[in-house]
RNA sequence: GCGGCCAUAGCUCAGUUGGUUAGAGCACUAGAUUGUGAUUCUAGGGGUCGCGGGUUCGAAUCCCGUUGGCCGCCCCA
C-alpha cells in the first residue's frame, strides 16, 4: 500500500466529488447556452511557443513543459485564451460575428498548492470576438453574474469590480508619462492593495523617483469607486480621449443597470490585472467577505489575436476557476447533497426468479429507467433495505408466489403500498407511475 | 523559490516519562432476520504508525534526512 500516490497538486475525483463538480459544470453550461454561447474544446498539450509569444519567457517556469519524443517543446495548457485566439484566428474569415464561445476545461500550472489553488484546475472560459463596443462587455459581465447567481448566490455573496486599462493609459498620458512608465505605474497599481506604498518600489528602481504630485494623482485615481467620482476627476483634465471613454463607461454601466445587475458591479480603478494582454475594460469577481482569492477575472484583449499572427480581432473574455468557486458555494451552504439515484429496485426471490426478472430488468433499462438489483441471492428483508438505501421510488418483487400467479408485485417505497400486475404489463405500469400517474 | 505547522485504519482522532500482539467512533461486509425498510445486538475485514536511516535490550513515541499535506510569502493566467 501507499506505493503509488497521485502527483502533488493533482486531484482525484471520487464519485461524490465528481457529482459536485458535475453539478457546477452543468449549471455553467446551461447558463452559457441561455446566453447564446457555443461550446468548443481544444488540445491539452500545446507548443510551448504559444505561451511564450503571449507572455514572455519567464512564464515558462510556471508551465508543465517538456520535450516530446519528436523533439518538440510542448506545454500543458495553463489557460485557454491563446488557444481560443488561435482557433478563432484560423477561421476568422468564415465565422459569423459576433463569435460567442465558451469551454469548460482542465488547466495545469506548476505551482505550490494553496487554498483554492492546485496544479490542475478547471475553468469556465467565455469569450466574445469581433465586437469592439461595450455590448460585448455587457454580455460577458451579465453572464458572469448569472454563472454565480444560478447557484443561489446573491449580491450579498459576491460582486464584480470593474476597471479600465484604457482610462488609466489616457489619464497617465495626460499627466505626461510615456508608455513604458505607464506600464510601470499600472503594475504598481495592481499590487497597491496588497503592498501599500511598497508597490512603487519596482517603479522607482527602474525609472527613478516618482514626482510627489504625480504619485498623489495616481493614488487618488486608484481609489475612485464610483462613476460620479470618475466624472469629477476627468472634468478637470483637457483633451477629449478621457471624455470619450467616459461615454463608454456610462453605456456599459447603463446596460448592466437595465439588466438589473447594478448591485453586482462596482467601479474600482484599483483593479488593473497583471496580465499584459488586457487592453480595455477589466473586471474581477470577489466574495463580499473578502476571505477568498479572486473568483473570476476577465477583460478586453483586442491585440492578442493579431499578436499571434492573425488579422486584428477585438476580443473580450473571462475565466472562472472551479476551486475557489466550490469553496464559496460550500461556505454559503449551497452545495447540494447528492444521493444515489435509482428509479427501480428489483427484489429477487432466488435463482429461478432471477432468470425471469432479468428480461424485464434489461427491457426497463433500455426504456431509460435506472434499475438496480442484488447481484447475488440475498434475504428479502435485506433487499428491501437495499431498495430503500438506493433511493429507488419503486420496488419490483419477483418472488416464487408472484411467478406462480404470473404477476409481479410493485411496491411504492414512499408510502409502502403494494399491488400486483400481470407480468406482461410491468413496463406499462412502471411507465404510468413515473409519468406522474396516481399509482 | 522562501518560511511556519503537521503526517497513526477509508474518515475523525486516542495512544501515559520509550515497554508485551497499536486502539475507539463513524463508514464498510456479514449474522441475529428462509417474504417486507429507520433501531438494536453480535462478529468480521482493513495498519510494515508516510518513507529511509540513527540512538536503544526495546521506537508510533527520541534524533537526522526525505516525501507528502495544510497555511502564509512570492507570483498570478
Amino acid at each position: 500500500m501507499a506505493q503509488f500516490q497521485s502527483l502533488p497538486g493533482f486531484r482525484e475525483f471520487y464519485p461524490d466529488a465528481l457529482a459536485r463538480r458535475n453539478h457546477i459544470f452543468r449549471l455553467w453550461r446551461q447558463t452559457a447556452n441561455t446566453f447564446g454561447f457555443q461550446e468548443y474544446d481544444a488540445p491539452v498539450l500545446e507548443p510551448l511557443e504559444l505561451y511564450k509569444t503571449k507572455s514572455g519567457d519567464e512564464i515558462e517556469a510556471q508551465l508543465f513543459s517538456f520535450t516530446d519524443k519528436g523533439g518538440r517543446e510542448v506545454a500543458l495548457r495553463p489557460e485557454m485564451t491563446p488557444t481560443v485566439c488561435r482557433l478563432v484566428g484560423e477561421k476568422a474569415s468564415s465565422l459569423k460575428r459576433p463569435i460567442k464561445w465558451f469551454s469548460i476545461a482542465e488547466f495545469y500550472r506548476y505551482e505550490r498548492m494553496q487554498k483554492g489553488r492546485g496544479r490542475c484546475f478547471f475553468q469556465l472560459n467565455a469569450d466574445i470576438f469581433g465586437e469592439p463596443g461595450v455590448e460585448a462587455e455587457t454580455e460577458l459581465i451579465a453572464m458572469l453574474v448569472q454563472c454565480f447567481a444560478g447557484f443561489g448566490l446573491t449580491a450579498e455573496d459576491f460582486y464584480i469590480r470593474l476597471s479600465d486599462r484604457n482610462l488609466w493609459f489616457y489619464y497617465l498620458e495626460a499627466l505626461g508619462l510615456d508608455e513604458v512608465r505607464v506600464r510601470g505605474i499600472l503594475s504598481a497599481v495592481d499590487r497597491f492593495e496588497k503592498l501599500g506604498d511598497d508597490a512603487f518600489k519596482d517603479y522607482v528602481t527602474q525609472f527613478g523617483a516618482l514626482d510627489e504630485w504625480v504619485k498623489a494623482k495616481v493614488l487618488a485615481f486608484l481609489q475612485i469607486k464610483s462613476l460620479a467620482a470618475l466624472e469629477a476627476v476627468v472634468a478637470g483634465i483637457p483633451g477629449d480621449k478621457l471624455t470619450a471613454r467616459l461615454a463608454d463607461w456610462r453605456k456599459l454601466l447603463g446596460n448592466l443597470a437595465a439588466m438589473g445587475l447594478g448591485g453586482f458591479v462596482e467601479v474600482d480603478l484599483g483593479v488593473v490585472r497583471g496580465l499584459a494582454y488586457y487592453t480595455g475594460f477589466v473586471f474581477e469577481a470577489f466574495d463580499r467577505k473578502g476571505e477568498l482569492r479572486a473568483l473570476a477575472g476577465g477583460g478586453r484583449y483586442d491585440s492578442l489575436v493579431g499578436k499571434l499572427g492573425y488579422g486584428e480581432m477585438p476580443a473580450v473574455g473571462f475565466g472562472v476557476g472551479d476551486m475557489t468557486f466550490a469553496l464559496l458555494l460550500e461556505q454559503r451552504g449551497l452545495t447540494p447533497a447528492f444521493v444515489p439515484t435509482t428509479d427501480i429496485y428489483v427484489v429477487i426471490g432466488g435463482e429461478a426468479e432471477r432468470a425471469a426478472a432479468f428480461g424485464d430488468i434489461f427491457a426497463l433499462r433500455a426504456a431509460g429507467f435506472r434499475v438496480e438489483y442484488p447481484l447475488k441471492d440475498v434475504a428479502f428483508g435485506k433487499q428491501f433495505k437495499m431498495a430503500a438505501e438506493s433511493g429507488a421510488k419503486l420496488a419490483l418483487i419477483y418472488g416464487g408466489d408472484e411467478l406462480a400467479k404470473g404477476v409481479v408485485k410493485i411496491r411504492v417505497l414512499g408510502d409502502r403500498s403494494e399491488h400486483e400486475v400481470p407480468r406482461d404489463q410491468v413496463a406499462l405500469a412502471v411507465r404510468d407511475f413515473f409519468a406522474g400517474g396516481a399509482e
